[in-house]
DNA sequence: CAACGTTTTTGTCCTAGACAATAATGATAA
DNA sequence: TTATCATTATTGTCTAGGACAAAAACGTTG
């Protein structure tokens, strides 16, 4: 056993790196070239062959870059140091007693897969609470534990997927069964392509019917062309899109310029959701929605700017 | 306007024909190379730009290719001949009178982005032909319509999402309403990373459920290590994976090999979805499931191979 | 008609250089 | 001390053409 190397732990090959963390191939490859991490092995046909040590690594700076972080000071740390460096940032705003127990009554649900409990604690909560309370006090924080237990090392990939399904599945609901109110703002919800995550315009969406504007939702990746179109095609009044901390930071700006180029000027513009690249540059004509918080103030605004003649 | 190529119409970058095409970079470059197609022009730092044009016919191409065309015979056509290609594909099995006209009105729906009648005349599909005929005679079918109409420049691209979205808030809202039986088998739904389609998934869940099977659903995206981890935390009897035709099909068999060394062998895996790459190399001890219509004998054979002791 | 071997097709990986966009830093002025 | 601006560092993405293996298509033989 004193090479357990080969075959008990998987490597993986650039592309499967690629998918698992989300570094593209060409930056996977530039690391290594500059900073000499990671440093895959090779193959037989001098392709690259990645340990899952190096991968897991790579996975946890990924998530650290989401938050803000850059690469050069992450690399050359180990992945000690690394996961220490986020429960830092995240545990700094840290709830009291009861809420904080409520949560970590519903993280252990998650830890011990028991989907069903989960299920009906999170509804449980949604009933008592009400949705927006609900939203706020406990899908939002409960978010950034989970990021966090899954960053630490405390949670597998599958405990967070399933997490996602289960509340999407409740949240799904919720809205279904508020009744389309039919009054204005008429808003069309949807993502940037390279965009996966659906959590966050849901949640989002479920503010909005909230307060009673008529949602379309769109599902994520939709073209800037194609959101255009279909706002063009509603007569939407405005058209919210949702970045995950995972998308780009980088092309939050230019997705959001590009749309608003494309949009007619009476459509507005809101974005949301957990990016580090969303205050980064000024865009006129697009309003920022910091938090679920702001969600009904700025359509009370919306409101009050637009009154039926 | 003589010269309207200038700013009228867009032009793109290679990224940003990938994230719209899905074609990769290398074989947007490859293609070029061998095929002189696309032949996109330089900006000023030498990088390539893609007008609107030759974009759209790459997406053309890749949706041909997804259902088992090769690139070779598609590059030289026009893109006239290419859509002719695809309707003359799909056309042939079309339905009977008023089958038929049933779903033209539907797609006259969508196409009128009538989004609130749509989902009111689906719902009373539904209810009128019981899950399980909704499922095959009028949401499979549909997609192909769909699909087709997309081809064939009918629908926009925002006009598949509205379609998608009222179809998975409708099925996933059934399957909450049918009660969790707590029966064998235990069933693990989900799809491997790349795989962007959850309608998929949630029509198969749907039947599944029907055949009172318990079902967990991961979502989409899961790494195979990951479905490993969740199918023994939870005991599962069957992994069930999805493949839809946008999926890579050369990786599919690749995929299914690795899950099926990954799981222990009590756990079945079976495959299924529109993917042209799922028939082409037999894989031991993973199951084929060819259409919908083969999830109830399947489950019903499992059932008998496994008779609780 | 089935099974096998060969050729063509096709996608992905490789190296290594260039450069632009962004963030951080330092300097100057109010 | 703070705000603005210019400089420097950091970082990701693009480019080129070569190589090669896996898959599909084809043709041949039993």
């Amino acid at each position: 056993m004193s090479e357990p190397s080969q075959s008990l732990l998987p490597s993986f090959s650039i592309s499967a790196v690629e998918q698992d963390t989300g570094l593209s191939k060409d930056t996977l490859r530039m690391w290594e070239r500059r900073y000499q991490f990671p440093q895959p092995g090779r193959d037989k046909h001098g392709e690259r062959v990645y340990p899952a040590g190096q991968v897991e690594k790579l996975r946890t700076i990924k998530r650290l870059m989401d938050n803000g972080h850059r690469p050069g000071k992450l690399v050359s740390r180990s992945i000690e140091e690394l996961q220490q460096f986020y429960s830092g940032l995240a545990g700094g705003q840290s709830q009291d007693g009861p809420t904080a127990s409520r949560l970590q009554a519903l993280l252990d649900l998650i830890k011990n897969h028991r989907v069903h409990d989960l299920r009906q604690q999170l509804s449980q909560c949604l009933m008592r609470q009400g949705l927006h309370h609900f939203l706020t006090d406990t899908v939002t924080p409960l978010n950034m534990l989970v990021g966090e237990a899954w960053m630490s090392g405390q949670f597998e990939i599958f405990e967070e997927h399933l997490y996602t399904e289960t509340l999407q599945g409740l949240l799904r609901t919720a809205i279904s069964t508020m009744p389309d109110s039919g009054r204005a703002p008429l808003m069309m919800l949807t993502t940037l392509p390279t965009e996966q995550h659906n959590l966050g315009l849901l949640m989002a969406e479920a503010m909005f019917v909230m307060e009673g504007a008529t949602c379309i939702s769109l599902g994520i990746q939709t073209p800037v062309r194609d959101i255009a179109l279909a706002a063009a095609a509603h007569k939407a009044d405005i058209v919210a899109v949702s970045f995950s901390a995972a998308f780009a930071p980088a092309q939050v700006c230019d997705g959001l310029e590009a749309l608003r180029d494309r949009l007619p000027r009476e459509i507005a513009v809101w974005a949301g959701g957990g990016n580090a690249g969303l205050g980064r540059r000024d865009i006129p004509g697009v309003t920022l929605l910091h938090g679920l918080d702001s969600v009904a103030p700025a359509v009370t605004q919306w409101r009050e700017s637009h009154v039926t003649a």
